[in-house]
DNA sequence: TCCTTATCAGTAATAGTTCCTATTATTATT
DNA sequence: AATAATAATAGGAACTATTACTGATAAGGA
Protein backbone atom coordinates (compact mmCIF):
# COMPACT_ATOMS: atom_id res chain seq x y z
CA UNK A 1 0.00 0.00 0.00
CA UNK A 2 1.34 2.85 -1.15
CA UNK A 3 1.19 6.10 0.96
CA UNK A 4 -0.27 8.71 -0.70
CA UNK A 5 -1.40 12.37 0.90
CA UNK A 6 -5.49 11.32 0.41
CA UNK A 7 -5.18 8.49 2.56
CA UNK A 8 -2.91 10.18 4.87
CA UNK A 9 -5.50 13.09 5.39
CA UNK A 10 -7.98 10.94 6.07
CA UNK A 11 -6.52 9.01 8.37
CA UNK A 12 -5.48 12.27 10.47
CA UNK A 13 -8.86 13.20 10.08
CA UNK A 14 -10.94 10.47 11.61
CA UNK A 15 -7.78 10.67 14.12
CA UNK A 16 -8.06 14.48 15.25
CA UNK A 17 -11.93 14.09 15.58
CA UNK A 18 -13.65 12.71 18.60
CA UNK A 19 -16.77 12.07 16.73
CA UNK A 20 -17.55 9.48 14.43
CA UNK A 21 -17.97 10.53 10.86
CA UNK A 22 -20.06 9.20 7.68
CA UNK A 23 -18.54 9.12 4.38
CA UNK A 24 -19.57 12.47 3.10
CA UNK A 25 -18.52 14.63 6.32
CA UNK A 26 -15.23 12.99 5.98
CA UNK A 27 -15.66 13.60 2.38
CA UNK A 28 -16.38 17.17 2.89
CA UNK A 29 -13.68 17.82 5.82
CA UNK A 30 -10.78 16.38 3.70
CA UNK A 31 -11.90 18.65 0.74
CA UNK A 32 -10.68 21.80 2.80
CA UNK A 33 -7.29 20.46 2.55
CA UNK A 34 -7.48 18.61 -0.96
CA UNK A 35 -10.32 20.16 -3.03
CA UNK A 36 -10.29 17.92 -6.08
CA UNK A 37 -10.21 14.87 -3.54
CA UNK A 38 -13.02 12.01 -4.93
CA UNK A 39 -15.77 10.77 -3.45
CA UNK A 40 -14.99 7.65 -4.72
CA UNK A 41 -11.23 8.01 -3.13
CA UNK A 42 -12.69 8.37 0.09
CA UNK A 43 -14.76 5.30 -0.12
CA UNK A 44 -11.86 3.07 -1.17
CA UNK A 45 -9.36 4.66 1.40
CA UNK A 46 -11.53 4.25 4.26
CA UNK A 47 -12.33 0.83 2.56
CA UNK A 48 -8.46 -0.06 3.06
CA UNK A 49 -7.94 1.79 6.29
CA UNK A 50 -10.81 -0.67 7.57
CA UNK A 51 -8.98 -3.85 6.29
CA UNK A 52 -5.52 -2.55 8.30
CA UNK A 53 -7.69 -2.13 11.18
CA UNK A 54 -6.48 1.27 11.40
CA UNK A 55 -10.18 2.45 11.91
CA UNK A 56 -13.03 1.29 12.70
CA UNK A 57 -16.82 1.04 11.46
CA UNK A 58 -20.55 1.14 13.04
CA UNK A 59 -23.80 0.60 11.26
CA UNK A 60 -26.57 2.90 12.36
CA UNK A 61 -30.16 3.03 11.65
CA UNK A 62 -30.20 5.65 9.60
CA UNK A 63 -28.54 3.00 6.58
CA UNK A 64 -25.13 4.36 6.16
CA UNK A 65 -21.71 3.93 7.78
CA UNK A 66 -20.07 5.70 10.10
CA UNK A 67 -15.98 5.44 10.87
CA UNK A 68 -13.80 6.03 13.67
CA UNK A 69 -10.30 6.45 13.87
CA UNK A 70 -9.95 5.45 17.43
CA UNK A 71 -9.17 1.68 17.47
CA UNK A 72 -9.19 0.63 20.92
CA UNK A 73 -12.34 -1.35 21.24
CA UNK A 74 -15.44 0.43 22.73
CA UNK A 75 -18.96 -0.40 22.48
CA UNK A 76 -20.87 2.46 20.17
CA UNK A 77 -24.69 3.72 21.53
CA UNK A 78 -26.27 5.36 19.29
CA UNK A 79 -29.23 7.14 20.03
CA UNK A 80 -32.29 6.93 17.85
CA UNK A 81 -33.31 10.85 18.74
CA UNK A 82 -29.98 12.90 18.46
CA UNK A 83 -28.60 10.73 16.30
CA UNK A 84 -25.08 10.79 18.29
CA UNK A 85 -23.13 8.30 18.73
CA UNK A 86 -21.09 8.13 22.35
CA UNK A 87 -18.80 5.69 22.99
CA UNK A 88 -18.49 3.59 26.33
CA UNK A 89 -15.67 1.14 27.85
CA UNK A 90 -16.42 -2.68 27.08
CA UNK A 91 -17.42 -5.01 29.88
CA UNK A 92 -14.50 -6.54 30.43
CA UNK A 93 -15.42 -10.49 30.62
CA UNK A 94 -18.23 -10.20 28.57
CA UNK A 95 -17.48 -12.85 26.39
CA UNK A 96 -15.69 -15.31 29.35
CA UNK A 97 -18.74 -17.59 28.36
CA UNK A 98 -17.81 -17.69 25.04
CA UNK A 99 -14.43 -18.10 25.24
CA UNK A 100 -14.53 -21.15 28.22
CA UNK A 101 -16.45 -22.83 25.47
CA UNK A 102 -12.92 -22.54 23.49
CA UNK A 103 -13.75 -20.10 21.17
CA UNK A 104 -11.51 -17.52 20.31
CA UNK A 105 -12.70 -14.04 20.14
CA UNK A 106 -10.26 -11.98 17.94
CA UNK A 107 -12.24 -8.83 18.05
CA UNK A 108 -16.01 -7.66 19.25
CA UNK A 109 -18.48 -5.44 17.88
CA UNK A 110 -20.85 -4.45 20.38
CA UNK A 111 -23.63 -1.27 18.89
CA UNK A 112 -26.76 -0.50 21.57
CA UNK A 113 -29.55 1.32 19.80
CA UNK A 114 -31.47 3.66 22.09
CA UNK A 115 -32.79 7.20 23.78
CA UNK A 116 -29.08 8.74 25.14
CA UNK A 117 -29.88 10.31 28.52
CA UNK A 118 -30.99 13.94 27.03
CA UNK A 119 -33.27 12.79 25.33
CA UNK A 120 -34.87 10.09 27.06
CA UNK A 121 -35.71 12.92 29.64
CA UNK A 122 -37.80 14.63 27.39
CA UNK B 1 -54.19 -1.83 11.60
CA UNK B 2 -55.81 -4.35 9.33
CA UNK B 3 -55.07 -7.64 8.47
CA UNK B 4 -53.92 -8.28 5.57
CA UNK B 5 -52.56 -11.92 3.50
CA UNK B 6 -49.76 -10.12 2.63
CA UNK B 7 -48.23 -9.12 5.92
CA UNK B 8 -49.43 -12.51 7.63
CA UNK B 9 -47.63 -14.14 5.06
CA UNK B 10 -44.34 -12.07 5.87
CA UNK B 11 -44.74 -12.67 9.14
CA UNK B 12 -45.28 -16.27 9.10
CA UNK B 13 -42.63 -16.77 6.98
CA UNK B 14 -40.03 -14.92 9.29
CA UNK B 15 -41.58 -16.72 12.53
CA UNK B 16 -40.46 -20.25 10.49
CA UNK B 17 -37.39 -19.38 9.27
CA UNK B 18 -34.52 -19.70 11.81
CA UNK B 19 -32.17 -17.25 9.99
CA UNK B 20 -32.25 -13.17 9.61
CA UNK B 21 -33.67 -12.39 5.76
CA UNK B 22 -33.17 -9.79 3.97
CA UNK B 23 -36.23 -7.99 2.51
CA UNK B 24 -35.15 -9.54 -0.64
CA UNK B 25 -35.33 -13.28 0.61
CA UNK B 26 -38.28 -11.79 2.60
CA UNK B 27 -39.99 -10.96 -1.57
CA UNK B 28 -39.13 -13.98 -2.91
CA UNK B 29 -40.10 -16.25 -0.37
CA UNK B 30 -43.30 -14.59 -0.22
CA UNK B 31 -44.15 -14.77 -4.17
CA UNK B 32 -44.54 -18.12 -3.82
CA UNK B 33 -47.50 -18.23 -1.76
CA UNK B 34 -48.56 -14.32 -3.61
CA UNK B 35 -46.69 -14.46 -6.91
CA UNK B 36 -47.75 -10.36 -7.38
CA UNK B 37 -46.91 -9.10 -4.15
CA UNK B 38 -44.85 -5.72 -4.41
CA UNK B 39 -41.40 -5.09 -2.98
CA UNK B 40 -42.50 -2.18 -1.51
CA UNK B 41 -45.15 -4.14 0.19
CA UNK B 42 -42.95 -6.06 1.86
CA UNK B 43 -40.35 -3.01 2.90
CA UNK B 44 -43.70 -0.96 4.31
CA UNK B 45 -44.82 -4.20 6.28
CA UNK B 46 -40.89 -5.16 7.51
CA UNK B 47 -41.44 -1.62 8.88
CA UNK B 48 -45.26 -1.70 10.81
CA UNK B 49 -44.11 -5.39 11.91
CA UNK B 50 -40.62 -3.93 13.54
CA UNK B 51 -42.68 -0.86 14.98
CA UNK B 52 -44.87 -3.32 16.88
CA UNK B 53 -41.64 -5.11 18.10
CA UNK B 54 -43.26 -8.02 16.13
CA UNK B 55 -39.71 -9.06 14.28
CA UNK B 56 -36.23 -7.27 14.90
CA UNK B 57 -33.55 -5.96 12.77
CA UNK B 58 -29.86 -6.69 12.62
CA UNK B 59 -27.72 -4.53 10.41
CA UNK B 60 -24.77 -6.32 9.00
CA UNK B 61 -21.46 -5.20 7.69
CA UNK B 62 -23.05 -5.88 3.94
CA UNK B 63 -25.28 -2.84 3.85
CA UNK B 64 -28.48 -4.79 3.78
CA UNK B 65 -30.67 -5.11 6.72
CA UNK B 66 -31.87 -8.24 8.16
CA UNK B 67 -34.81 -9.21 9.38
CA UNK B 68 -35.86 -12.09 12.36
CA UNK B 69 -38.87 -13.19 13.69
CA UNK B 70 -37.50 -13.90 16.83
CA UNK B 71 -37.46 -11.41 19.14
CA UNK B 72 -35.22 -12.64 21.69
CA UNK B 73 -32.20 -10.75 21.14
CA UNK B 74 -28.85 -12.71 21.52
CA UNK B 75 -24.95 -12.17 20.34
CA UNK B 76 -24.05 -13.73 17.30
CA UNK B 77 -20.16 -15.11 16.82
CA UNK B 78 -18.92 -15.04 13.33
CA UNK B 79 -15.69 -17.74 12.74
CA UNK B 80 -12.72 -16.22 10.60
CA UNK B 81 -12.78 -20.13 9.25
CA UNK B 82 -15.40 -22.28 8.69
CA UNK B 83 -17.74 -18.85 8.47
CA UNK B 84 -20.07 -20.23 10.64
CA UNK B 85 -22.45 -18.06 12.50
CA UNK B 86 -23.25 -19.18 16.04
CA UNK B 87 -25.94 -17.71 18.36
CA UNK B 88 -25.28 -17.12 22.06
CA UNK B 89 -27.45 -15.48 24.78
CA UNK B 90 -26.38 -11.82 25.76
CA UNK B 91 -24.77 -11.29 29.30
CA UNK B 92 -27.78 -9.50 31.31
CA UNK B 93 -26.09 -7.00 32.60
CA UNK B 94 -23.68 -6.36 30.05
CA UNK B 95 -25.38 -2.30 29.28
CA UNK B 96 -25.97 -2.12 33.24
CA UNK B 97 -23.14 1.04 33.49
CA UNK B 98 -25.28 2.08 30.67
CA UNK B 99 -28.49 2.09 31.79
CA UNK B 100 -27.09 3.57 35.43
CA UNK B 101 -26.21 7.23 33.59
CA UNK B 102 -30.20 7.71 32.17
CA UNK B 103 -29.49 5.90 28.62
CA UNK B 104 -32.24 3.90 27.49
CA UNK B 105 -30.91 0.62 25.37
CA UNK B 106 -33.86 -0.35 23.02
CA UNK B 107 -31.83 -2.42 20.90
CA UNK B 108 -28.40 -4.09 21.03
CA UNK B 109 -26.58 -5.73 18.80
CA UNK B 110 -23.37 -7.55 19.81
CA UNK B 111 -20.58 -9.33 17.10
CA UNK B 112 -17.76 -11.26 18.08
CA UNK B 113 -15.08 -11.89 15.76
CA UNK B 114 -12.72 -14.76 15.63
CA UNK B 115 -12.61 -18.41 15.41
CA UNK B 116 -15.14 -21.48 16.73
CA UNK B 117 -14.20 -24.53 19.05
CA UNK B 118 -13.90 -26.61 16.39
CA UNK B 119 -11.24 -24.40 13.61
CA UNK B 120 -9.39 -23.12 16.69
CA UNK B 121 -8.27 -26.51 17.66
CA UNK B 122 -6.62 -27.71 14.78
C1' DT C 1 -74.56 -4.50 0.78
C1' DC C 2 -72.19 -0.18 0.55
C1' DC C 3 -68.73 3.16 2.05
C1' DT C 4 -64.56 4.61 3.86
C1' DT C 5 -59.96 4.35 3.76
C1' DA C 6 -55.91 1.53 4.85
C1' DT C 7 -53.29 -1.27 2.02
C1' DC C 8 -51.80 -2.88 -2.33
C1' DA C 9 -49.16 -3.45 -7.04
C1' DG C 10 -46.41 -1.24 -10.03
C1' DT C 11 -43.14 1.93 -10.93
C1' DA C 12 -40.27 6.05 -10.54
C1' DA C 13 -37.13 8.32 -7.59
C1' DT C 14 -33.49 8.62 -4.00
C1' DA C 15 -29.13 8.00 -1.88
C1' DG C 16 -25.22 5.57 -0.21
C1' DT C 17 -21.76 3.05 -2.19
C1' DT C 18 -19.07 0.71 -5.79
C1' DC C 19 -17.13 0.32 -10.34
C1' DC C 20 -14.71 1.96 -14.53
C1' DT C 21 -11.09 4.37 -17.25
C1' DA C 22 -7.85 7.56 -18.59
C1' DT C 23 -4.54 10.16 -16.00
C1' DT C 24 -1.39 11.14 -12.17
C1' DA C 25 1.94 10.31 -8.68
C1' DT C 26 4.69 7.12 -5.78
C1' DT C 27 8.38 4.03 -5.32
C1' DA C 28 12.21 1.34 -6.89
C1' DT C 29 15.90 1.17 -10.17
C1' DT C 30 19.38 2.94 -13.06
C1' DA D 1 18.25 13.14 -11.48
C1' DA D 2 15.88 10.56 -14.98
C1' DT D 3 13.20 6.37 -16.05
C1' DA D 4 10.12 2.63 -15.76
C1' DA D 5 6.47 0.14 -13.61
C1' DT D 6 2.26 0.32 -11.60
C1' DA D 7 -0.65 1.60 -7.55
C1' DA D 8 -3.74 5.18 -6.63
C1' DT D 9 -6.43 9.09 -8.23
C1' DA D 10 -10.42 12.15 -10.21
C1' DG D 11 -14.56 12.20 -12.27
C1' DG D 12 -18.49 10.29 -13.38
C1' DA D 13 -21.48 6.42 -14.56
C1' DA D 14 -23.52 2.36 -12.68
C1' DC D 15 -25.40 -0.34 -9.03
C1' DT D 16 -28.54 -1.56 -5.33
C1' DA D 17 -31.17 -1.26 -1.13
C1' DT D 18 -34.77 1.44 0.15
C1' DT D 19 -38.45 4.98 -0.10
C1' DA D 20 -42.10 7.67 -2.31
C1' DC D 21 -45.93 8.19 -5.35
C1' DT D 22 -50.37 6.92 -7.66
C1' DG D 23 -54.36 4.77 -9.13
C1' DA D 24 -56.59 0.36 -8.00
C1' DT D 25 -58.10 -3.04 -4.49
C1' DA D 26 -60.05 -5.01 -0.52
C1' DA D 27 -60.70 -5.06 4.77
C1' DG D 28 -63.96 -4.16 8.06
C1' DG D 29 -67.54 -1.41 10.12
C1' DA D 30 -72.30 0.49 9.43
Amino acid sequence: MRETKQRTAILEFLRSKRQHCSASEVYDAVRVKIPNISLGTVYRNLGNLLEKGEIISVETSDKCVYYDGFTSSHAHFVCSECKNIFDFPLTLDAHKEIDDMGFLVENERVVYYGKCANCNKK
